[in-house]
DNA sequence: CAAATATACGTAGTCAGCTACATATATCAC
DNA sequence: GTGATATATGTAGCTGACTACGTATATTTG
């Protein structure tokens, strides 16, 4: 264990470690799709599920519920329309907003790949059921740090 | 709590909350050199820290050492330089080496960021120190996929 | 109801990592 | 000691998120 200079540095490189985690199970998620002969990219993942869900959405109430800032949703929406799997329409109530959703095919996919998300949840939870459940703790350091951020926990320890 | 459709879909979206955790706590990284008015990049810090603890490095030894590609590290490597913190030299034994060293400045600079890295430390043992901690979920989730991968444990699961 | 402000969407460019590929030098097998 | 292979470094360009900024439409305020 701690073999090296940088994991045994830890928190100091909480930030690298977490990127790297997260590159990993994208890479490996892509690798299940694939084995399943589905043409289905990681990151198309929160905006699909989102409109599979909640069907009808705006590009910023989208972005809003995803987490992610709207320009990048964007660039994922047109990916996707590329890819036929939604389509947008103008809101005829507010002219500023378009509309999205996903087309026949979108929901065919998503339909489609309900088994492979099972299939996905069923290992996640195998890796992640460990003495600390990684989920858990990233929801318990998310809530913490909408109460306080990381810069103002330091300036406690700084100002003494 | 889960109020969204991607926290509600969880172990799904998984990369991206990795993620999108990994981006917030970088930057606020950043803030807290710069309220110590200290000039230091947190990418920075694998390579310089390395360094620190182990002195002289060729560039792939210390890809290894920091688990980049080593295209990764020759970018920062470059930057590290214009900075003046590092310097380099050809090994003589094997030319095909290039080893890498702190600088006097970087030597001081380093010296100097001690009392923030334990700034550091201290504001992210708080926000880490919840009932699932979370470096030690990433310790025990990067040691289960290294014995099995992700693939590997879903593929118990589609082959059935 | 006009001016100021807020919201929705879009484009351009940044960032911190990556892969793919090229080249030079070492090492190994015979 | 030469040919095949492996290793060390480098360049080019990709990726998936971001911020900054601009424009158009709604909403609020005096």
């Amino acid at each position: 264990m701690e073999q090296n200079v940088i994991d045994a540095s830890g928190l100091l490189a909480i930030s690298t470690r977490l990127q790297r985690l997260s590159d990993q199970i994208r890479k490996d998620g892509l690798l299940i799709y694939k084995a399943f002969g589905i043409d289905f990219q990681p990151k198309w993942f929160p905006v699909l599920y989102t409109l599979y869900k909640k069907s009808t959405m705006s590009v910023v109430s989208l972005s809003d519920e995803i987490g992610y800032a709207h320009p990048s949703t964007i660039s994922l929406l047109k990916e996707l329309e590329k890819e036929k799997l939604i389509r947008s329409k103008k809101d005829k109530v507010d002219t500023r907003k378009r509309l999205i959703e996903l087309t026949e095919k979108g929901t065919t996919l998503l339909s489609a790949m309900e088994p492979v998300w099972e299939v996905i949840i069923k290992a996640t939870a195998d890796i992640t059921n460990t003495q600390n459940n990684l989920m858990k703790a990233i929801n318990e350091v998310e809530a913490g740090l909408k109460e306080k951020t990381f810069l103002q926990r330091a300036e406690v320890y700084i100002k003494k």
